[in-house]
DNA sequence: GTAGTTGCAAACATTTTGCGTTGTT
DNA sequence: AACAACGCAAAATGTTTGCAACTAC
């Protein structure tokens, strides 16, 4: 938990968290984070997933994906990557593709301070187009 | 309304709901077009203006924003733009950036359906850099 | 007359919060 | 001992839906 022991009290409940969603690759819901970490922690409530993804975000440690159509995703992996949004399935997939830091520049006009960007790609994603 | 006479019944409410929506540079919340469109109908349910969004998103008439902190934001102008999001005030504002078709053939690989993208800048806007 | 559309209110789904207890430092 | 974090359940928020009445065609 690196970071975090400096200004927060440990939980298991946050490392747990935590683990969770560096374990996969894909990008959870609240939900499903809170029903994988509640089989090592069975009394783990979905309030406190809550809470501790507020605490992540804050510190830096996930991203917050407020994208999809009902339920919000996150994503462990903090380095700045793209995304591609199946139109079909709903999945949220990393994309292979460099980040273009360039594009932040060519955006810092008309008085904005740009800090970064956010790059969704949509379309079918390839599961889907076998179908 | 163009196109949706053939397709729907016309009314009163839904072409209340795109006028408000098209007077405006900004990207209003469905409570916020609720709210405005009260004023010229005021029996105007915020049922029926979900309904309607939903209509006019179908029809291609307008973008529905799902990004914001809480509450989804619509947007009347359907040409493809780039957006940027105040970290600070939360305000959605359009960048007079050029549409960048490239991206999209950069990033079809890894069999990958592209079919569009969407390209949200944030940082600080000029309102909020005076203070 | 038929079927799309409405207003209203109830229902939903997700996220947030209050509170008394537990855990970490 | 202090106070962050917890579990639980209730509340808040934003959106959707069922239904009877209304309206456009």
């Amino acid at each position: 938990m690196e970071v975090i022991e400096r200004i927060r009290k440990r939980s298991r409940q946050r490392e747990e968290i935590l683990a969770v969603l560096r374990s996969t690759k894909e990008h959870p819901t609240a939900a499903i984070l809170h029903a994988e970490a509640r089989k090592r922690i069975p009394r783990l409530s979905l309030g406190t997933v809550y809470r501790n993804l507020d605490v992540l975000e804050e510190l830096g440690l996930l991203l917050h994906i407020r994208n999809g159509n009902s339920q919000d995703r996150f994503d462990g992996d903090v380095s700045p990557h793209y995304h591609f949004v199946c139109d079909s399935c709903g999945a949220v997939m990393d994309m292979r593709l460099p980040y273009r830091p360039d594009l932040d520049e060519a955006a810092t006009r008309d008085g904005f301070q740009v800090r970064g960007h956010r790059l969704d790609f949509h379309g079918t994603c390839p599961a889907c187009l076998k179908k």
